[in-house]
DNA sequence: GCCGTTTTCGGCCCGACTGTTTTCAGTCG
C-alpha cells in the first residue's frame, strides 16, 4: 500500500480542479474537487489512517461516494486516475498559466486552441509578436500587461511570510491613515486571521472622501503595477512582489465588509449558505432580509444576526468553527499574556549573541516567571554545542544567576540533538541532572519517511526527554518540512507523557496550525516558545501565539502558561 | 460532485473591476 498523505491528495485535487477549469467542465464539480482540497488540508487526522480503521469517509462534509471512492484509490494505489487521464490532454505546463494575473482558463483555452500557447514562454513570444491582442476576449492591454508580468514573474500567487508582510501593512496604515477625512484602516485578509504566510493583503478604509484615499493608495512609493483602481476597490503591486488590496467601505457596512473581507472564502460560503437558510442574504454591506438591512456597521451584529456569537478571525477557516459557534462550544483562545515564561532559549554559551545574565534580565523585564537556558549540545559544533564539561560549568552560572533576586526563575537545560540513529548527544546520567531536556533533529533530513520517524520515536522513548522541539524542521518558504508521520510521533508523546514544542520563530511556526490541534485533541500539552538567541527574538512569542489560536489552543492546553511551581512539578512528572 | 427544517432533484455565495465590448465575459477574492 502506498500511503498518501492529506496534503498530498489535496495537491492533486487542486490539480484536477485546474484541469477540468481549462476542460471547460461543470464549474460546481470543480468547486467540489476544490473544497475536498481545503477540507483535507485541515483534516485533524490523515485520511488513509482512518480509511485504514474502517471509518466512512462520506461522514466528512464535502466527501461523498465518488470523492470517497478517489481517496480509496489514492491511498491504495499513490495516484488519482482521473488526474493522470486528463494530464494527458493537455500540455503538462499548461497550468503554470494559470498563476499570471489576468489569465484564467477560459483564456488559457483560447491561447492553447487558436495560438498554439503551451508555456509561459511561448506566451512571451507571442506577445511579442503581437499574436496575442487579434484573439478573442483579449486586446492590446491585455497583450501588454500579460508580456510584462511574464518577463517580471510577476507571480501574484506567491506567498510571504507574515513578519515581512507586518512592516508592509504598517507603512499602507500610516499612509492611509495621514490622508485627510480618513476614519478607520483595518487590515483585514489572511493577515488578520493570522496565518504563518501572506498571498496578498487587504485592507479595509472608512472616509469622507474616498477618491483621495484610492489616490493616495495607489500612488504609494515602491509600487511596480497598479492593478485596479476603481471607486471601492484599488490593488497594487510592490516592488517585492506583495499585492495589495483596498477596500472603500461606508461606516454603517464596516462590520460586514471586515467579515466579508478577513474571509476566508471557505468560511464566508459557510456563513452565506446559513443566512440564506434564514432567509437572509448577507454581502460585503450587511445582513438583509428582504432588501432592509439587518445588521452591518459591527461584526457581532453580523454574526447576531444569523444566531451566532462572534467568531475569533483565527477560527475562520470553515474547520468546525460555524458548528463550535451554534453550539455555544467556541474555545476561550489563548492570549500572549497567558505566557508566563519560555522554555527554550540559547545564549553565548553556544550560538546566541546575550548573556544567561542578560537573558534572565529581559524575561524578568517581561514580567515571566521563568526562562529556560537550553543551549545547543556537542555534536552541533557549528553551533559551539556545550560538551558534558562545559554544561557543568553552565549550570554553575545559572545558579549564580538565579542567586541574583532578578525575580525570574533561569531553569537549567539543554537542547540535545537527536543522532541519526535516534540516540541522544547525552547519556541519562547527565540528562537527569536538568530542568528541561528539549531533544530536536539538527541534521539529516532527508532520511526516509519511516526512518526519520523510527528515529524520533526512538529518541521519545529516552526517560528524561521533556518535549520536541520544531518537530518538522521546516523553514517557510524555504525548507520543506522532513517527511516523518507526525501522527504517530504524537501518539508517542502522548503515550509517554511529555510535551510538543509550537517553535514561534516567523519562519518556522512548527508545528503547524493542523497538527497542532491534533495534538490539543489529544490532549497533549503544547510549549510555545521564543527559541531566543538574541534580544529581538523575544518578541517572537506573539506570532506563536497566533498560531496556537489558530489551532484553537486555549490557555490550559499550553504548558508554559503555568506558574512556575506547577511547571516544574508536570516537568518532574515527564520522568519516568 | 455534493447536499437536504423547502429538496433525493435542482440547486450550488456574491459583488467589483477591467478590458473588450456596445451590454458583457472573464477574472478575482
Amino acid at each position: 500500500m502506498v500511503s498518501m498523505t492529506n496534503v498530498e491528495m489535496a495537491g492533486q485535487f487542486e490539480a484536477l480542479a485546474d484541469l477540468l477549469e481549462i476542460k471547460g467542465e461543470n464549474p460546481f464539480k470543480i468547486r467540489a474537487y476544490r473544497t475536498v482540497a481545503r477540507v483535507l488540508g485541515d483534516h485533524p487526522a490523515e485520511l488513509a489512517a482512518e480509511l485504514a480503521s474502517g471509518r466512512d469517509l462520506t461522514e466528512i462534509s464535502g466527501i461523498g461516494k465518488e470523492i470517497a471512492a478517489k481517496i480509496a484509490t489514492m491511498v491504495e494505489t499513490g495516484s488519482l486516475p482521473a488526474l493522470e487521464k486528463i494530464r494527458a490532454e493537455f500540455p503538462p505546463a499548461l497550468p503554470d498559466l494559470l498563476k499570471l494575473p489576468g489569465l484564467g482558463p477560459k483564456r488559457i483555452r483560447t491561447l492553447l486552441d487558436q495560438c498554439a500557447v503551451t508555456t509561459l514562454d511561448d506566451l512571451a513570444a507571442a506577445a511579442r509578436a503581437g499574436r496575442i491582442q487579434t484573439l478573442p476576449g483579449f486586446g492590446a492591454k491585455l497583450e501588454a500587461s500579460l508580456l510584462e508580468a511574464v518577463t517580471k514573474r510577476l507571480d501574484t500567487t506567491v506567498r510571504h511570510l507574515r513578519a515581512t508582510a507586518e512592516p508592509v501593512v504598517q507603512r499602507i496604515i500610516e499612509t492611509l491613515a495621514a490622508v485627510p477625512g480618513v476614519k478607520q484602516v483595518t487590515p483585514a485578509g489572511s493577515f488578520r486571521r493570522g496565518r504563518d504566510t501572506v498571498g496578498d493583503l487587504d485592507l479595509l478604509v472608512v472616509a469622507d472622501n474616498p477618491a483621495a484615499v484610492m489616490t493616495a493608495f495607489t500612488t504609494q512609493p515602491g509600487i511596480a503595477r497598479v492593478l485596479a483602481h476603481g471607486e471601492t476597490k484599488g490593488s497594487v503591486l510592490f516592488d517585492r512582489g506583495i499585492q495589495a488590496d483596498l477596500r472603500l467601505v461606508p461606516a454603517a457596512s464596516y462590520g460586514a465588509a471586515l467579515h466579508y473581507f478577513t474571509g476566508s472564502q471557505a468560511h464566508n460560503i459557510a456563513l452565506r449558505r446559513r443566512a440564506q437558510q434564514q432567509g437572509l442574504k448577507l454581502n460585503e454591506y450587511g445582513v438583509f432580509r428582504e432588501e432592509a438591512p439587518v445588521a452591518g456597521a459591527d461584526e457581532e451584529g453580523v454574526f447576531a444576526a444569523l444566531g451566532l456569537p462572534w467568531i475569533p478571525p483565527e477560527l475562520r477557516e470553515d474547520a468546525g468553527e460555524v458548528e463550535a459557534a451554534e453550539a455555544g462550544r467556541l474555545p476561550e483562545l489563548i492570549e500572549e499574556r497567558d505566557l508566563r515564561g519560555d522554555l527554550h532559549n540559547h545564549t553565548t554559551w553556544s550560538d546566541g549573541t546575550l548573556s544567561v545574565e542578560a537573558m534572565a534580565r529581559q524575561a524578568a523585564a517581561l514580567g515571566w516567571s521563568y526562562i529556560a537556558i537550553t543551549d545547543h549540545s556537542q555534536r552541533l559544533t557549528v553551533a559551539n554545542g556545550l560538551d558534558e564539561r562545559r554544561l557543568a560549568e553552565q549550570l554553575e552560572e545559572v545558579a549564580r544567576v538565579n542567586s541574583l533576586g532578578l525575580g525570574v526563575h533561569v531553569l537549567t537545560g539543554s537542547e540535545v540533538d537527536i543522532l541519526e540513529d535516534g540516540s541522544l548527544d547525552f547519556p541519562d546520567a547527565v540528562l537527569s541532572r536538568l530542568d528541561v531536556v528539549v531533544i530536536a533533529v539538527h541534521s539529516r533530513f532527508k532520511l526516509d519517511r519511516e526512518t526519520q520517524t523510527t528515529r524520533i520515536l526512538r529518541a521519545l522513548e529516552r526517560p528524561q526527554v521533556s518535549f520536541l522541539a520544531h518537530p518538522t524542521g521546516r523553514l517557510l518558504l524555504e525548507r520543506d518540512p522532513y517527511d516523518v508521520d507526525l501522527d504517530r510521533i504524537l501518539e508517542a508523546i502522548h503515550a509517554r507523557g511529555c510535551f510538543v514544542e509550537i517553535n514561534a520563530h516567523p519562519m518556522r511556526l512548527d508545528l503547524n496550525e493542523v497538527y497542532a490541534r491534533r495534538a490539543r485533541e489529544r490532549g497533549i500539552p503544547v510549549v510555545i516558545n521564543n527559541d531566543a538567541h538574541s534580544l529581538a527574538d523575544f518578541a517572537h512569542h506573539r506570532h506563536g501565539i497566533l498560531q496556537a489560536r489558530r489551532a484553537w489552543l486555549g490557555r490550559d492546553d499550553v504548558l508554559n502558561t503555568l506558574p512556575l511551581e506547577a511547571l516544574l512539578a508536570r516537568l518532574r512528572a515527564t520522568r519516568r
